[in-house]
DNA sequence: TTCTGCGATGTAAGCGCTTACAGCCAGGAG
DNA sequence: CTCCTGGCTGTAAGCGCTTACATCGCAGAA
């Protein structure tokens, strides 16, 4: 006789476990939560009845009693690279602890954008958007609607709390060190970019250091294999630059390969570097120079941002850069041994 | 205590949008969706209250009303290596295409599972569940509540429908082919494994073929750096196999990485199959001899089998195995120019 | 003209739960 | 012995929505 316990459709309900037990349901929810007093003998028949008809509240009826979800969302382009992977872990692993569930949206190759927002917007408590995912009309409504919302990798935008790594001086940095190498020509791999963004950042810093002798480069995606397709067309042709500066590790592991493909060595035809510290930046050969980046930590810190946004009643919409690290391997140039 | 809002995030009812529009609110849910009639002007009208007060219908509100979430649920053990990532970008676009959310759950370094599960298991319509992620005896509660269920790379599982991918033959198919280029001396890395998994399946395959000249041998997990570590030991030693079968790509990139560390050619001096053709097993160096295995088509499949269970009332429960191919690339041994 | 039929709309009953409030029943104080 | 107090429990009012059913006009049929 016992029927689907965990679901809306045909489940056990608190009235079945109420008669059960030979009390009222508002015992019986007393009982379940902890709140208000029950005494030990009834709360031992309540527990016993839920036992036997494997009862589970309906989170249905729990959500609009409470007026909460106990849900959070996230939108992401796509999952197919590490990256966006791993800031999903970080925060899955903060939200579930929070108490809450994560539901997950991805954008890619989807049409109706809006309507998926909308519809995520309307079954969770917060919502943490990748920037560039969502058209800027999409992000307004939301602000408007006052849902809680934290933007990810986005420039800081008035309404919203924003989290990002930092770009800029990073970027100068991969810069400076590489025409410390002594390379004179080099080329940024990694457009299309949106002003603002995490890429747009990048190359912001890059050309600051480096001015004229920096030649932006687009790419169809940021995967291996559109890193590999554009590097074989920069570094086939005629003036080929020193240095490939690119906007992510895997747009660079792909210039690594075409490298090899065409008989180039690297780091001594042309250096590389990448962005992010993926695993495989380590583990590439040559070792991929690279730029560190929290990636779960920026997960894990949106899922806090907005724990904090939810019940803190919308009050603090902070905009928070996490630190990010050169981490120079062997791809960029030839250091004197044991420099590591 | 009162709350401060009334409602679900969102804030505005259909209450207020049907006083706007000055019609009821059983015609506001008519027009927005759909069902019986409703006069062209009168749609009009709702619809611009709509637009202006910024409405979205509470989810929790449908939920309870239609008896049903709209949401499925998946259940991985992490998100770090691009299997899971696959079968999740699969799973999500085909269950975003039937108008369903997506709900993830992670179990990696989780304590409280079963009730992680249970919680997960109260908000959706149906669950896809990785074998080996949840206790057993969890999976049988699941069951037993007649959530639709779709076990993934799980042995069949009566009451429950699993779908996987074909191990055992292209197991057989990786051991012959390396028994073809010569060699005699095998190890399979990739245990501890359980009894009917995938890894264990394929396991049998290659012991079928191979008896007493394979040895199975331990890693710690499915990456890139346990590979790594046990391939330092197992190919360090004396009495190094001539081919290392990876019940994993990862494991596999890992073992031809400790090689190259250890001086070691592959193919030559010892050869490398993986499995699931993950998009760094084409870029590795050597290219990785592998099994390919249909992530996303796997994901897409549970998707699209638990949507059937949900709505064919539970009478489908089917045990589905996609068909897996053997790829080879150069990682095995040596091959005529022009092979493959 | 009266009646019929049907499109358009409103009314109200839930869906399963939480919780304010009221009621009840000891036992201790006065 | 009465009154009060406080612990325990039940009653019932929502939470926001969908939908069966009732109602109301109005056009076309008789």
């Amino acid at each position: 006789m016992d029927g689907r316990d965990a679901s809306v459709p045909g489940g056990v309900t608190i009235y079945e476990v109420a008669r059960r037990a030979g009390v009222s349901i508002a015992t019986v929810s007393r009982a379940l939560r902890g709140t208000g007093p029950v005494a030990g003998a009834t709360r031992e028949k309540v527990l016993r009845a839920v036992e036997e008809l494997r009862f589970t509240p309906s989170r249905a009826g729990v959500s609009l009693a409470e007026g909460r979800h106990a849900a959070n969302g996230i939108v992401f382009p796509n999952l197919s690279g590490p990256y966006f992977a791993e800031v999903l872990i970080g925060y899955e692993e903060v939200t579930s602890e929070l108490g809450r569930s994560v539901i997950i949206l991805s954008t890619k190759d989807r049409g109706p954008v809006r309507e998926l927002v909308r519809e995520l917007a309307g079954r969770v408590d917060g919502l943490a958007v990748f920037g560039s995912t969502v058209p800027g009309d999409v992000v307004d409504e939301l602000v408007a609607s006052r849902l809680p919302l934290v933007l990810i990798s986005h420039a800081p935008r008035p309404g919203a709390a924003t989290l990002r790594s930092e770009n800029a001086e990073a970027a100068r940095a991969v810069a400076t060190h590489l025409r410390g190498h002594g390379h004179r020509r080099f080329a940024f791999l990694g457009a299309p970019y949106a002003t603002g963004d995490d890429v747009d950042e990048r190359w912001q810093g890059v050309r600051a250091v480096l001015g004229d002798a920096v030649e932006p480069v687009a790419t169809a995606e940021y995967t291996v294999e559109s890193g590999y397709q554009a590097a074989l067309a920069l570094l086939g042709g005629a003036g080929r630059p020193e240095a490939v500066i690119c906007s992510d590790d895997e747009v660079a592991l792909g210039v690594i390969l075409a490298a090899e493909r065409l008989g180039l060595s690297v780091p001594h035809d042309v250096a590389v570097t990448g962005w992010d510290d993926i695993m495989a930046a380590r583990h590439a050969r040559p070792g991929l120079t690279t730029v560190r980046q929290p990636m779960r930590e920026l997960g894990a810190q949106a899922a806090r941002a907005l724990d904090r946004l939810i019940d803190g009643a919308g009050l603090e919409r902070s905009h928070r850069t996490l630190g990010t690290e050169l981490i120079v391997r062997d791809s960029c140039g030839p250091h004197p041994p044991g420099g590591h």
